[in-house]
DNA sequence: TATGAATGAGCATTCATTCAT
DNA sequence: AATGAATGAATGCTCATTCAT
């Protein structure tokens, strides 16, 4: 049955978004094309009216996704303030962003290391990372971080993250606010000086 | 063709060697039953005289190596040593368990939040993980390690093998040596007191 | 992309053109109205606005072909001549038709006894051939030719150049020009008294 | 709705019987496998279990019928008999398989040039005229035909073969008999000294 | 135990045609 | 006259599972 804000949107947008949600609920090999155009309200046809294939439906959404999440990180980078600060912003903006956007978080983690994203796109994706990794630089020159190699890093601190966010997406946290606390405590014990 | 060892293995082996192996290398879908069925010597008929359905090839797959993490676990917790040591030690091995079996690594990854496995899998293979916690619990109480509930310090310190992992087994490391220790710096420092 | 005389042709026969170049070089089957739209540089519904479907096309296609056949023909039989004259002649002149024309000749080939074609259309086009009956008619009266039913001549004979231009445009002759003549001797020693 | 002589054939041998049938009367195209499958008695899998594609059951059935072809050429050339007589009953051998195989004329008519059919089986079948050849090459030098290309010879009689079972297939022979020997004579004329 | 032929629902994709603008 | 978005039935093919031997 068609989504509910169906009717403000145009048909290329209702595919996506209901391919989105599709997927991060039940994976991509278990959605088929007809059942997105189903949900979408649209004949089948008219999704290969406005994508070449599965495949390009799956890449649009990855790269819209990745474009979401660098402006939720450019928002968050305040230099003006401390570093600890910061590093703490950066964190809550990350994690809320997953868990007010599960079905681009479920999205992104089923589909990232899987052969509907080639290299180019993934390689594309990349560049939202640049000022993070400026972030650390800096924070390591200043001697506020550990000497490391800030891919490490980035990934290492990422990977809290979506630890964090897996765990609440899959109830097990108890005392949610409690325990995110002591996961940003973690992250930074982990790099601080 | 039949791989190599096949001599020595039981049918049923086969089938379970043979099902790891290509999961890991190419996704549970492009994983079809005749495939199997090919690559172990076995006739398709066979395998369902061993398993009833695909579903449980990867659940008895999933368990077993479960189980093989567990046996790294258990061998690698000396309580004789200071905490720090037996730290590491917990960290690098299971590091050397999932670099020295990439094809577990990627099996469990892959199958871990699928529909394959389902809840009372899940659980059943939780109890496996039961002497790390008893090894957290303790640390706290004896003020080595920073108060956090243990599942959640688990989920994080696992998260941060892991991330290694995936990186090592996609080449992103440069000098895997001195990032695996900047990585279990990393960790501790995290949860040191 | 739109093909080159374009500019000088209404839309209508920019769509014919295009149809006879794609289906003569990839068949009927391969060339779908959106490729044919595409290339005409034109909307499928365009295409709509002048043809009633794809068959018209076809059909179309066929008469017009038929009708610049008709016409060689016209323009080839030379009552004054003597008969061997007009008949090496004739020969040549449907010979050289084709093998200047092969979009023609392949197009033709293709549609000749398919479904595109109906009754009606096989029908219209057969009346193009009366001059040619009538010319056998006459040599046979005359002595020149051997008793034999006109129709029967004329498409043994048409089948006979047919052969040539199929081996000239796969390529099979090796020296087209003494072939030719031996073909047409073939042909006129075939009927000739 | 599956054929008669179903009973006696393995299924292998129904799906190549019925699409001889189907092709032959209605061009491959216009015969999707689901129609194949019904027709055969079979499902749409069986197919795929002893083809690899439709393209193979297409291969396979020219194959055959090429050497149905050759089987018959060789048991009508007979060295000892006088040129004329071997050419009248080469001849004529041809015809009568067309005419009492004409699924097998119409599915090669149809199937010939297709993409159907690579270079490599069409080389493959090509073989099968070698024998036809050196009976012309033998009545050249013997001084019984007119010096030409045989391979040319060879299409252009087989063509006037071809044209007279395509007449006959579309009746358009009325005394059959009185015109095939008027074509075997059209034939003989154009080669004889 | 073991085999592998057989099944048929399901999939991604194509394409002639329609129709609102 | 012209456009091109939209349609949906149809296609070739896949694959987990069954079952007679």
């Amino acid at each position: 049955m068609p989504n509910d804000y169906s009717v403000w949107m145009t048909k290329r947008e209702k595919i996506l978004h209901t391919t989105l949600e599709l997927i991060a609920n039940q994976s991509i090999q278990a959605t088929p094309m007809s059942q997105i155009a189903k949900e979408s309200g649209v004949a089948t046809g008219t999704i290969y009216h406005h994508f070449a294939s599965k495949e390009e439906i799956v890449q649009q959404i990855y790269l819209s996704t990745k474009q979401d999440f660098q402006r939720i990180i450019q928002s968050n980078l305040h230099p003006s303030q401390n570093v600890k600060s910061q590093f703490i912003s950066l964190w809550k903006s990350i994690y809320e962003y997953y868990i007010n956007n599960p079905l681009a978080f479920r999205f992104v983690q089923q589909v990232n290391y899987s052969p509907y994203i080639n290299e180019t796109t993934r390689a594309e994706a990349q560049q939202y990372y640049q000022e993070v990794y400026q972030f650390f630089e800096a924070g390591i020159k200043a001697g506020h971080f550990v000497e490391m190699e800030v891919v490490l890093i980035g990934e290492l601190i990422h990977g809290n993250i979506s630890t964090l966010v897996e765990m609440q997406l899959n109830n097990m946290l108890e005392q949610p606010e409690s325990q995110i606390q002591h996961a940003i405590e973690f992250s930074w014990n982990a790099i601080k000086v």
